[in-house]
Formats: structure tokens, C-alpha cells, sequence
DNA sequence: TGTACATCAGTGAACGCGCGTTCACTGATGTAC
DNA sequence: TGTACATCAGTGAACGCGCGTTCACTGATGTAC
């Protein structure tokens, strides 16, 4: 329990793999404690190093504070993506076939990988600053690879890049929107999941017929755009009783 | 500064209307607080209490805790989004320009009150799980609401219900995943904002085209829906050095 | 192989600090007569 | 209108607690000869 002993028949840089064993807890205790419905920005040091086993000074020998260590979760986080993304990359199915393979694909990794995808979809829109740009930032890796997936399919071979990356962007989101959702229901209900991957198929077989229509449009260029702006952030909530003012 | 003399001219209810104004301010502080980037699940009663001016014993006169301040955003959140809704619904324009007329409501809305949507779009996934229900019902009404918007058009109007609701919810699930992109813009950068928002339409045509096409299908029943699912969530992250293993 | 020294991952005590919560209070506002 | 009492929103002191961070340490692992 206190102190690990040597000899398991393990040879060579034993400090460094040890070193390395408790860099891993510590990212995986972050991760369980995340699961267990905290909020990762909310996490603590001492937290984290109880989950995981160690004395609290001890997160010192592996990250400045908790951003650095949330930073190394994004890391790998983007390495699952990208892993899970290459093995879907297969056969020549018809569209809602190749979509519904590769959600059943995307749902098994969810499940596979909860922790991990609860901590993106979490810190996407809520971590620090510095976090959420890097989530965006491996979310973005992600939409290139599936544009250029897109790109190999006939029907929209003619599009610019610019729209592939907002269909792909598209795509994403709604994956990412659905894993949110799919990660919240309670187990054993698989009924409520099965409704909501077929609806996830379905919207996505909308978004690429949307795509494909879209693709043969003529006039698909950038329009005009202009944005109906205002100012006013002083307070957000008025004690607007409505009507008797004399 | 210390404590509210009376004799405004106001009369009456004074000890409630001043009740309801603390009330208000404590929801707006917090609201503030977000804004500066914390994450709401973060926030103490101190802190809360200290950007409202009162001394944070006050803050027990109002919620039991801040989750159940928390509750209180939702719901006037809930009013700010559905105050929107009712105003956007107008004219007979063709579909992009409808889109993108409701687009420029939907971002000027959203800039005239960053705050509550910055806490929505926030703890939409990352608060407590009761939170996050609260949030998702009140999203659940949005899409309600806009589905018997779409359903009005023409169209539209031989989908059926569910049908709709998948619809309605990617269109809202687009507009969520939008918001909290556009933001985080830093301020002055019209440029970028332009071009999410022309993506943001674009993304939206694409939707509103894939619908009417899958609205003309003869075959837009339920299919069987079998899910890949996997069990082992125990470690997330595994010390995976590839290869020399002799 | 054996010895002597260097390295450094993890320890444990200690610190000052802000937290949530309790409690008795105060004094302006509300109400009854 | 005036008086006497009740209500209760906001106060301020006090509490015990867990936090992040510092520091000197220990003893297994690594290295040089």
C-alpha cells in the first residue's frame, strides 16, 4: 500500500515507468471524479491526489496546477477521436447504411470511452478559457479528417471547401450535441438510447441530404451578410412586471 | 451605500420590491460572475454574495444554495428564449432569407443578453445533473415551439410529429453549439463573427433542405436500430506504448 | 560484482486563507387599534 | 393622524474545515568507478 516495492521482474527505467504510472492516475482519478458528475474546472488538487493515491504535494511532480493537467486530458482525448475515427473509415454502403455503421461505431466508443467524452462535452463550453480553445482546437482536427472522408463520396466531389467544412462542422456538433445527451441517460435504458441514436441517424441523413442538394445548388457563394447588432450587458435580468403603469 | 433609505416616492410594498431587487441582483451577479468566465458550478455564496453588495448570510433570504439560484437563471433564461421565439415569428419570405432574417434576431439576442446565454450554453453540459435537466427542458419547450413554426410552412406539413422534433432539435442543437462559438469571440472582430454567421445560415439551409427532401420520402418510418455497445470504463486512459514487446 | 554517491518521486507537517453555515442582532417597514 | 407592537431583510461575529502551496525529508532507483 505505502510505498511500491522493486522486483516484479521488471527491468531498466523503473523511476521513469513509476513516474509515468502516477501521471496517468492522477489523469484518470481527474476523469473518474468528472464521471462522478463534478465539474472538471471545479476539481481540486487535493481531490485529485486522494482519487488517485497519492500525497497532495505529489501532483507537483507532474503538473503546474489543474489547467496543465486538464490540457494533457484534451491531449488524449484528440488521440481517441482521431483513433476512433480511422477504424470507422470503411466499406461503400449506401448513405444511411455507411451512417448508421459508423453512429453504432461512434455510440460503442461513447460507451467505450465515457469519461473521456463527458470531459470534452463538459469543458467544451465550460472550462477556462485556455481549455475550451484547446478542446475546439482537436475538434477541429476532427471535422478536417471528416471533410476530407466527405470529400471521396461522388455527390459532393464539386463542393468548395469552405462548404464541406460547414457540413462537416455540422456534423460534428450534432455528434457531439447527441453525446452529451446519449452519456446522460441513466443505464439500463436501452430503449430511450435506441430512440435517440435513431434520431441521431435521422439527423444526419437530413444534414447530408441537406448537403447533397446544397452541393447542386448553383449559386452556392458567400452572401451578404449583415448582422443586426446592439449593445446593453450592464444587467441581464429586469424585474419586467408587465403592464399597470399608469 | 450601506442600508437603502426610503422615500423615492415609491410606496407601498417597499419591503418586497426591495426584496425582489436583491433577489435580482444576487441572479445577476452570478450571471456576471459567469460572464468573467468562471463556471458557474464554481461559484460560492461568497463570492456571489460579495459582487451583489450584500454580506453573504443575505444570501439564505433568497436560495437555500446556489443551486437553486441556478434554477432561478434557467427559468428566466427559459422566458428570454421563448420572448425571442415570439418575436422572430413574422413574414413570408423565401426560406433563406427567412433564415437568415431570424439568424440576425437570434445573434442580436444573443449579444444583448450574452450573459444568460453564456450560462446556458455552459451548463447545458456541465452543471449538476439537475441543472442540466432543468436546462434541457427548457430547451425541449424551444424546439416545441419551433416545431409548430416549421410546421406551418408547406413544406413541411405531411411530416410527422417525430419527424419534426428530430428537425427541430438539430436546428436548436445548431443554433446552441453556434452561440457558444460566436461568444467567444473577443470583442471588435466583425470579420469573424460575419463568417460565423454566414456558416451558421448556411449550416441552417442545409437543414431546411435535407428536411424537405426527407419530407418527400415514401419510407420515413423507424428502422431497426442496433447499437454497438461495449462494456470496460474502468481505466480511460491506458499507458499505451505501441510495439517492443519481445 | 561491489561500493559510494547523486537523483528525485513521493512524503508529511505546517502555513495562512476563504469557504459555507449558525446565530443573535438591528432597525426600517408593515399592521392593528 | 398617532402610537405600540410584529415582522423580517440584511448585518456582523464566530465556528470548524478543506483548500493550495512551501518546505525539509526519505529512501528506492540510477550511475560512475
Amino acid at each position: 500500500m505505502s510505498r511500491p516495492k522493486a522486483g516484479h521482474g521488471e527491468e531498466g527505467q523503473v523511476r521513469a515507468q513509476r513516474k509515468e504510472m502516477t501521471r496517468l492516475n492522477l489523469m484518470n482519478a481527474a476523469l473518474s471524479l468528472v464521471g462522478q458528475g463534478n465539474s472538471f474546472t471545479a476539481l481540486g488538487i487535493r481531490e485529485i491526489t486522494r482519487e488517485a493515491g497519492v500525497v497532495p504535494t505529489a501532483f507537483y511532480r507532474h503538473f503546474r496546477n489543474t489547467d496543465e493537467l486538464g490540457l494533457a486530458l484534451v491531449e488524449t482525448a484528440g488521440l481517441t477521436l482521431r483513433r476512433m475515427l480511422r477504424e470507422a473509415r470503411q466499406s461503400g454502403l449506401p448513405t444511411e447504411d455507411i451512417i448508421r455503421l459508423s453512429i453504432s461505431t461512434y455510440v460503442s466508443y461513447l460507451r467505450q470511452n465515457q469519461l473521456v467524452f463527458r470531459f470534452i462535452t463538459t469543458e467544451r463550453s465550460g472550462g477556462s478559457r485556455i481549455l475550451r480553445l484547446a478542446i475546439r482546437n482537436e475538434i477541429n482536427h476532427f471535422v478536417n479528417e471528416l471533410v476530407m472522408d466527405i470529400r471521396s463520396v461522388a455527390v459532393y466531389n464539386n463542393m468548395s471547401t469552405q462548404s464541406l467544412q460547414m457540413v462537416g462542422d455540422l456534423v460534428v456538433s450534432t455528434m457531439m450535441s447527441a453525446a452529451s445527451d446519449i452519456l446522460d441517460i441513466l443505464p439500463g435504458q436501452p430503449l430511450v438510447e435506441n430512440e435517440m441514436i435513431e434520431r441521431l441517424v435521422s439527423q444526419l441523413v437530413v444534414v447530408f441530404l441537406g448537403a447533397s442538394v446544397w452541393s447542386e445548388r448553383p449559386d452556392k457563394g458567400a452572401k451578404s451578410g449583415k448582422s443586426a447588432d446592439a449593445e446593453g450587458t450592464e444587467s441581464q435580468i429586469q424585474n419586467d412586471r408587465q403592464g399597470d403603469t399608469a
